[in-house]
DNA sequence: AAAAAGATTTAGGCATACCTAAATTAGCGA
DNA sequence: TCGCTAATTTAGGTATGCCTAAATCTTTTT
């Protein structure tokens, strides 16, 4: 296993190649690479027994796969929290350094991290580290910009990309953070939110990258 | 910057390439590759300004080259600090896993790992601990298989390598242990130690690799 | 259903980093 | 100094993982 071969894994698993059989433009997009690097990719990968795979169809995640997947995001993920909880990371820093830090890590310093950090079960970004066993528990969201003007909810995600999460953490947003629409301006225009008290305005596509508790309704 | 040339310019470094030209065949047997990858990989780190070589004559350390090694060994060391401080590693396992996050760790991540520690000045296995600015201190050690029967000293350092640390961490060798030679076997037989008080057998070929403060001689 | 558009694969190349085998150079002893 | 040996380099080849351009397949649109 490469730290190549790593990258698509996890770029399949995320996007959704657990069940549903993934096309090659969504990872060649995904990755930055020329289409026709992503075939030849998935034929050896294919041919390691890690991907189904069949030509013009797509391709999804063996067992081995997912495994090899979850283990990765499990790596990552850790890493954030040490980063961030030890070292004083801000989120983009702790993101892109646990990139690197994933393809090297070997199963007995995850095992080990995860002890030092006492078993987290969220990374700094809200997403859930997978256990050991593989187990991934979800809990309902929704993006923040499905809220309506006025209701309420808690922030628990937010989508991990370096620009974004420096445009977030520069406005105060928090994973945890009580949030309410005050505004809403027309033609996906900016939102006003109510966060945690304060007043903080922020762009709509930013809202589609934060997800909030699924509020009640009938 | 790959790891491969990584592992060249430590390779180099380590066999003396600060002060000494270090010849292909160490290199070589260092890495456990063949002469001629050494050869190929030479020309291509004097083309990146890290070394000066010259065909059949050998190669020693750029200050470019010099940088980048020191900063490697950094990285591996306080790396192997925080594997034995907080996770609990074994001086083995240390090393490796030491040698493998080295090749990935950005600046930022040394800096803010260094500063998570204290600043340590020694690895775990008794090693310096370059500082932030190239500056490397030494002692003045022997090894152990020098020091006189009846003669007393402190253990300082242990020459980083699995077979031998996990040996040493078995017959529980530490660094800073007052030692004592208490009887030396014949033709580099073995050698019984009083280490702190303890009563330790060690073959000689270890007790080459083991470090003790210089006792003073007229 | 045919054509256009989009996705994918094939073909041919490039760089890295390794290898073996063969040629060359350097250094040492007779 | 000749010649042997060890070290080194050159030559030719492999696998990985990327690329562009061209061909092919699929899907959508008309």
């Amino acid at each position: 296993m490469t730290p190549n071969k790593e990258d698509y894994l996890k770029a399949i698993y995320k996007l959704g190649g657990m069940e549903t059989l993934v096309n090659n433009k969504q990872i060649a997009d995904t990755l930055q690479i020329a289409p026709a690097s992503v075939t030849e990719m998935l034929g050896k990968l294919k041919r390691e027994g890690l991907i189904h795979y069949e030509a013009y169809k797509g391709s999804r995640l063996t067992s081995e796969g997912i495994g090899a997947a979850i283990s990765l995001v499990r790596g990552h993920r850790l890493w954030e929290v040490f980063l961030m909880r030890h070292l004083g990371y801000s989120w983009s820093e702790a993101h892109e350094d646990a990139e690197l830090l994933e393809h090297i890590t070997p199963p007995r310093l995850i095992a080990r991290l995860d002890q030092f950090l006492n078993h987290p079960a969220y990374c700094p970004h809200g997403s859930a580290i997978p256990r050991s066993d593989g187990q991934v528990d979800c809990m309902p969201l929704q993006p923040l910009n499905l809220l309506f003007v006025g209701e309420a909810s808690r922030i628990r995600r937010v989508t991990e990309e370096k620009g974004l999460l420096d445009y977030l953490q520069g406005l105060g947003v928090t994973i945890g953070a009580s949030v309410r629409i005050v505004e809403a301006g027309a033609h996906e225009g900016p939102l006003t939110l109510d966060l945690d008290g304060k007043r903080v305005q922020i762009s709509y596509k930013a809202a589609c990258q934060i997800y909030v508790d699924e509020t009640a309704r009938l």
